[in-house]
Order: structure tokens, then C-alpha cells, then sequence
DNA sequence: CTGTTAGCGCATTCAT
DNA sequence: ATGAATGCGCTAACAG
């Protein structure tokens, strides 16, 4: 007969004839007991079912063991793996984690980081927050401590996890002129984001870095899904510039411009060679299979908890900042590089390309 | 200068020259106050950056506001549209929640559990709980309330929302006989899972609903994911005994199948047809797209939590059950049936398919 | 309409 | 090695 948890830590100490606070050590391995008592106090917490109620504890220790995770929309196929990775990390040191959608809209950013503060959870890990800076430090500063992922907010005093971007699309580059491509455009995503801008820049970089021309016309801006892609893609295989290489925002607008190719007849990637980026699963599953930009996105969340960890220990101001590198992940959407070019930390994966990515390769409502 | 929070009531109470118990007052809207000094302390509320604490809050109106929500791992393409369907309608409802993926352990079922116990959540829901029922059965009577999305448990007092698996595999079997098939088989998924079950029972029923034998050979459980799919796929194929139709546990297995057809040379849906089950994003976007059952994965998030905040609203033994029908989504995968046969319920999407699903399909670092 | 008295369940002083 | 007092920040009863 396991009684409901309206059991209390008094409950336990009158049944163990001692006092709470001896039921409070044995709980918290704190203080010297007895092996005695602690072994009774233990008996009976078995007996009565005791659980210590953490509301009452974090009153007092001002420690919730509690995170927030605010992502833009978890059905994006970018975050879920991030959130695996912060949960994963949260929970092995004790920590539980709310899960935040803002579904990209600016009222709910600031809803549910109020919320967290009033939760006054340890701290939050920000994603691609949209608010403007100054709508957006002060919310941060109330919070305990804050991480933000792919952002950088000056006096934000938050740690930064945050990808290399432009190094990815220089990758991408220099694969597709590698592969001897000489005409590349980009599909370069919402001119509003960070992530984006810094595509961009790594894009005009490598392109500099070879002594190519950069064509402003074949930069386009795009939403950054299946749609916005196909759209952006059929405008630059229209323009008659003779586009040969596509570097795109993400892996569902080079999917869109893979789409669009075969509505136009352009073979892939023998007339037009098309890079993602992400790396999501679907990108080893079209056809053809699609070479992208790999970042490992459950690092993202699991180094972002850990950095935020490591500061909720041992806080300062100190701004951390933690880099991610992408890496080429080459399939069937280019071509092999010619080997006189040097392709330096290029993959291929031996098979299709789904061996790639075993641990996310599932699906069902019920993988029992 | 806004303060950090360590701001408490007694600091707006003694700021505004009145008691805590007035500030509360104005806090909660509760009782009647004068509106000057409804005023007089909201604005001082203001200056100070005072936020209620929460758990000071909990400890004594024995309400968290939060909910937990207990998958078996958020990166399963499954789960993050319950959880957004989840989230959505609870903070709706003022309540946040925590994220506790299980990763398919039992320990790890057992840990989430307790900590959600000891955080005093107001509530649970449950996806696809892996642990038997004598296991499962006192970890969730120590929960305040609890709802089970797809798995019933004897004596848990918990509601249920579900989806009616049986039914979806009939439609499917439905919809291959509509189209001439007649020696169907199931890649039928793990035995362990409830769901998968459920899924064989409509497809044995269906199948004597139409006057064919049923086949044990030809009911062939797999892994759920795409390799489970390809590899049962094959050695169906290879059985030589003639199958063409494949109704598959959920839509990676049946990509898994698409592709072991390429590799020898079976046509789909020519001489093979091929159905899902899900509808994931991807399904709508391999070549051939996949014809599925859908469910709205949404709803099903939305449905839990709403069915829990009524349980928490109106608490009672009544166990509530709410059954989620599917529907079945023609695509290139499978034949059109023949007008003679009436195909109820079906849906066949004007285009390509991705129209279908126009909300999820997207991804990308910043979306912004 | 407002203030006072309690106490939620626990950990942190101090004592012993 | 153990116990007693105190308070974390807030709301629920009662007073007035």
C-alpha cells in the first residue's frame, strides 16, 4: 500500500523517531550519519513511499534543477536533435528541461522566456531568437544564465554556441570548383537571419579566395523551404547565365532546387551541381541523394547545456563562445572533385548515403 | 536599472506602502481593491521589475502549472508535431512543459518519472511506453493525473487518447484490394508494440472481411526503421510467392521497401503497391511518394493535454478515452482503384504530394 | 476593501 | 552524530 506523495519529509522523521533533519542528511548524503540510522531512515522512506518534493526544496536552495530550451518550432527538422542533445546532457547531471516553441512569432519569445523567469529555472538555452537586441537583452538579463545558439547579442552576458556557417558554404564552394564548377549562384535563404548573412559571406570569400567574380544577380534571397527553393532555383535556371553549381541555405531549398531542375530538364549534377545544408534526413533519402553541409546539430544542444552548466557552477562574465565546424558531406548531387584540387575534410559516404545517419533513420508511433 | 529578481512581494508591499497580502491581491486579481491602489501598486510592481516566484507559489497552492511529456525520443519524426500540438495548448493554458525523452530504456522511463514526480507536475502524458505494465502501473498513480497516448494500461486511472491503428491498416488493405491486389503482405513492425498489433488485427480483419486466407508467412515483423523495412522488403520479394502489395508498419519501413523494390528491379506501384503508415514529411517527398495512412500527430499532442488539463479541472476516475481516426492518403505508390470498388475516406492530392503537409515542410537554422 | 496570522516542505544556520 | 529554531516567497484563512 504505497501511499500518494502527500508524504513529507516530517512524515518520515516521526515514523524513524529522529528529526527531519537527519532525514534531510541521509536524503542529501550530507553531514555524518550513523550507518544505523541511515539505514532506518532509508526503511522507511521505502516503506512510506517518500519522495522529497523539489518545489519546497528549490524555495529554499534557489536551485530548481530545471532548464528551458526555446526553440522556433520543434516540427522544423533542424532542432529535434538538438533538443535531444540538451536533454540527454540536462538530464545526466540532474536537470529537467521545458520546452519552448515560439513558432518564430516575437509576443511568444517573450512569453515564454517571462515564463521561465517566473519558473526561475538555472537557466535558458536560446535558439535563433527573432526579437531585435534591445527587445531582447533585457529579457535575457533576468534570466540566471543564458546560452544562445547562433546568435550573438551584444551585453547579453549570455554563452554563445554557434556554427561556423560561412565556413560550411566555403566548403561548399570550394567542393563545387573542386568538382569544375566555375558558375555558382546561391540560394541564400531569409536575408533576416544571422545563420544566413554569414552563408552569404563565406560564399563571396570562397569565391574571392579562387579570383572569381562575385554576380550579385545569381545571390538570391529565398524562404527557406521546399517552395521558396524551387521558386528561387527555376529564376536562376531561367536567367540563361549558365549556371553550373548551387549552394543553397538549407537542405529543403536545395531539395526544392532539385525539384525545380527536373521540371527543367536540367540533368543533376551534370548540368547543375545543388549542395544543401543541415544535413537532415531527408537529404540522404531524394534522389539524387544530396551532398550538404553537416553540422552536427545534437552537438548544439549538448554542448550548449553543458556550457550552460559549466556556468550555472561557475558563473562570470566571462563570454564564452563555442564554435561548431560543418563538414562536406559529398553524395550524388556533385561532382567528384578532380583530383588535382585538394577536397581537405571532404566525406563521401560508401553506400546510398543513409548509413550515414543510422541513429536517425527511424520513425514510428510506436518503435517498442 | 531594472533589479534582478530577487525582488519579492514584501519589497513591492513595503515600496508601496501596503501589505503583501494586497499585492498578492492585485497579482491574482482575486478579491476586490480599490483602484487606486490596484494602480498605486501595479506601478510600483513596474519600477521594481518584480516578477511573481513560482515556486514560492507552488509550495502553497500545491499547482505547478507544469506538465510532463514523456516520448520515446523527440528525434523520431513521430513525436515532435504531438509535442508542438502539446506545448501549443498548454501554454495556451498557462502551463509549460518539460521534455523528457526516454530513448527507449525502461531505466530511463523509470528516472523521467521520478523526477517529473518529485517537480510535482499537475500532470503527464505518456507516449508509448515501453515499460510493462506491472512496472508502469505504480510509477503512474504516484503522478498527479495522467494521459496515455496509445497504449492502455489496466488500473492506471489514466485517460487515454489513441489512434485507431486497426482501422488505418484496414483502410490500406481497403484501398490495395480496390486496386486489384491480391496477395498482400505486412511488414508489421516490432511484435512488442501495442500499435503494431493493432495494425496486424485490421489487416488479418480486413483481409477476411474480404473473403482472402491470411497468410502468417506473409506477416513478417522488422525493425521500425528503414533498414527493418528493406531487409523484411527482400525477403518477402524473393519468396516467390507472388505479393503485390506491401502495407507496412509505418513509413520508413515502407521507404525501406521502396528501395529494396529498386534494387531488384520490382516496379511500384506496377507490380508492387506500397503503403505507409504516419505520414511524415518524407513520405510525400521519395520517389515514388508514398501513399500513407495519415494521423494528425498534432491532434494528438493537442487532444493529450487538453484531455489532462480537464482531468486536472475536474478530477475523477472516470476513464476518459478519446480514439483518433486515420486516414489514408493516396499517392504514386499505390494503384488508383477501380471505380467499382468504393474507396471511402480516401483523399488523392491534387499534386505531387508536398502540398498535402505545407505547414512541416520546412527547416532550416534561422528560419527568419 | 485591507491587514494579520499561519504554514506550504524543505535546508540552513546554529546548538548540543 | 543529531536536534531545534528559522525562513525561503507566497497565498489561504480569517479578521477588521
Amino acid at each position: 500500500m504505497i501511499a500518494r506523495s502527500n508524504v513529507t519529509i516530517a512524515d518520515v522523521a516521526r515514523e524513524a523517531g529522529v528529526s527531519t533533519q537527519t532525514v534531510s542528511r541521509v536524503l542529501n548524503n550530507k553531514g555524518e550519519i550513523s550507518p544505523e540510522t541511515r539505514r532506518l531512515v532509508s526503511d522507511v522512506i521505502q516503506r512510506l513511499g517518500y519522495r522529497p518534493n523539489s518545489v519546497a526544496r528549490s524555495l529554499v536552495t534557489r536551485r530548481t534543477l530545471s532548464l528551458g530550451l526555446v526553440v522556433p518550432d520543434i516540427t522544423n527538422p533542424f532542432f529535434p536533435e538538438i533538443a535531444r542533445g540538451a536533454e540527454d546532457t540536462a538530464l545526466a547531471a540532474g536537470y529537467s528541461v521545458f520546452l519552448c516553441n515560439t513558432t518564430e512569432q516575437a509576443e511568444r519569445e517573450v512569453a515564454v522566456l517571462r515564463l521561465l523567469e517566473e519558473k526561475r529555472v538555472d537557466g535558458v538555452v536560446v535558439c535563433s531568437a527573432r526579437l531585435p537586441d534591445d527587445q531582447l537583452v533585457p529579457l535575457l538579463r533576468r534570466q540566471r544564465t543564458v546560452v544562445l545558439v547562433n546568435r550573438i547579442v551584444a551585453g547579453a552576458a549570455a554563452g554563445v554556441v554557434r556554427v561556423d556557417d560561412a565556413d560550411g558554404t566555403r566548403q561548399a564552394v570550394r567542393h563545387l570548383l573542386g568538382g569544375g564548377r566555375r558558375r555558382l549562384a546561391m540560394l541564400s535563404g531569409p536575408p533576416a537571419s544571422w545563420g544566413g548573412r554569414e552563408r552569404v559571406r563565406g560564399f563571396r570569400e570562397a569565391l574571392q579566395a579562387a579570383g572569381l567574380a562575385v554576380d550579385p544577380e545569381l545571390i538570391l534571397a529565398c524562404p527557406p523551404y521546399l517552395d521558396g527553393g524551387a521558386r528561387a532555383a527555376r529564376r536562376v535556371l531561367l536567367s540563361r547565365r549558365a549556371v553550373d553549381g548551387l549552394v543553397c541555405y538549407n537542405d529543403l531549398v536545395a531539395i526544392g532546387a532539385l525539384q525545380a531542375c527536373r521540371e527543367l530538364g536540367a540533368r543533376v549534377p551534370e548540368d547543375v551541381a545543388v549542395v544543401g545544408c543541415d544535413d537532415i534526413l531527408l537529404a540522404s533519402l531524394v534522389t539524387p541523394p544530396l551532398s550538404t553541409i553537416r553540422v552536427s546539430k545534437y552537438d548544439i544542444g549538448a554542448s550548449a547545456v553543458r556550457m550552460l552548466l559549466d556556468r550555472i557552477a561557475a558563473p562570470g562574465p566571462e563570454a564564452a563562445e563555442l564554435v561548431i565546424r560543418p563538414t562536406l558531406v559529398a553524395r550524388a548531387s556533385t561532382p567528384e572533385p578532380h583530383p588535382a584540387a585538394g577536397a581537405a575534410g571532404t566525406t563521401r559516404p560508401a553506400a546510398g548515403g543513409a548509413a550515414a545517419r543510422p541513429s536517425a533513420a527511424r520513425a514510428g508511433c510506436e518503435p517498442g
